[in-house]
DNA sequence: TGTACATCAGTGAACGCGCGTTCACTGATGTAC
DNA sequence: TGTACATCAGTGAACGCGCGTTCACTGATGTAC
């Protein structure tokens, strides 16, 4: 279990060697995260069935970061519209401090995710986090295509406006800092809009 | 000029085999643009100085194609309201229409711009024409500032639901009729929130 | 109208590279007795 | 506690492949006189 011929953890560790790579913007070549790891290149078959597995695995773990930053935004406050106003701006900033792994997640490449039940699963456990929230939001009596489409208009603001600002399509904006403030005038815009 | 050695208009053939690629999703390397065009794959290198630069004009192509996209659905319209509403299920169906262009002309890949001069020209385009709607739509009065805000929240509305139903993000949703209607619904309730 | 010649836009061979995957192997580990 | 042995998780060599790019070349085109 020490250190020597046998890992103990590979598998964590080349999912962690691939957010590495990812980090540094390095194409995510199995041979490349295998070296990474420091371990042959043939060594990854023991865990993953091919690169995509490996892939999968990453992007999994990027969901689960990314609905963690969600939450996390979200926990600071009381009042649910608050906290919604607070999840979308820790979306954004997940997207621009891993601009990388966040367009991993979302890439062509695992937009079909049948073979990937793990990568679904994650999936589902960010979209059910988010569909808790509004809920919280909208009140227990609003029926679940109501909340479902809140969700899904919230969340294409926030993520388009993530991959707009990612893409280099708002001038002006680089930083997380200036990303977070136009986040939440955004979503601020949207509420008033809402509320009156 | 006819066929024979000398191809005549070589550069926009490779543009268009490209796209036919694209539309096929194939990868992109620069042999298989040549192959398809029925060239050997050094002749890519009269037109451009690698493959980055013909990947910017496929990109610049696919912006153009946006743009008009916009621009055709909002002219069936007179009222400036519904125009930006045809404009975007306009923008929404070339995203579904044109899935692998629509990726490429948002990916990492051409996320910096500053080598790309032209790609940057189609870029400022597509955005004028949508200010310029949304200029229409909000009176002339409107500062500058106002419009470029209300630009980005419509546009990362539509950009951001475009991109989630090419990932499958939005269960149900796959075909062109489904997005289109959603997208529709999607603005509206945006627009009803503004006019309260 | 003909000819010499520069320029242009192709060709095909060659370069070095990194990739995903497979394979026979071997050292380490854990278990049954 | 020791030993035999199955299983596991690594190694390193090898496969075939397609890629971007460069190069010397050559055929076609257009122009000056």
């Amino acid at each position: 279990m020490e250190d020597g011929y046998h890992h103990g953890a590979l598998r964590e560790a080349l999912v962690g060697a691939a957010l590495e790579l990812l980090r540094e913007e390095q194409p995510l070549s199995l041979r490349a995260v295998a070296r990474r790891a420091g371990v042959s290149h043939a060594a990854p078959y023991h865990h993953f069935a091919d690169r995509r597995a490996l892939v999968g695995a990453v992007a999994r773990e990027g969901l689960r970061g990314l609905r963690s930053a969600v939450l996390a935004g979200a926990e600071g406050e009381e009042d649910p519209g608050r906290q919604l106003l607070a999840a979308g701006v820790g979306y954004v900033r997940f997207a621009l401090e891993n601009r990388p792994l966040f367009r991993l997640m979302f890439s062509a490449e695992l937009a079909n995710r049948e073979d990937l039940p793990e990568l679904r699963e994650a999936h589902r456990e960010l979209r059910s986090a988010l569909l808790e929230m509004a809920g919280r939001r909208l009140g227990p009596d609003t029926e679940a295509d109501e909340v479902g489409f809140w969700v899904l208009r919230g969340w294409s603001s926030v993520h388009g406006l993530a991959n707009l600002i990612l893409d280099n399509q708002v001038p002006g904006v680089t930083t997380v800092e200036e990303a977070e403030r136009l986040t939440r005038r955004m979503l601020l815009a949207g509420e008033r809009a809402m509320a009156r």
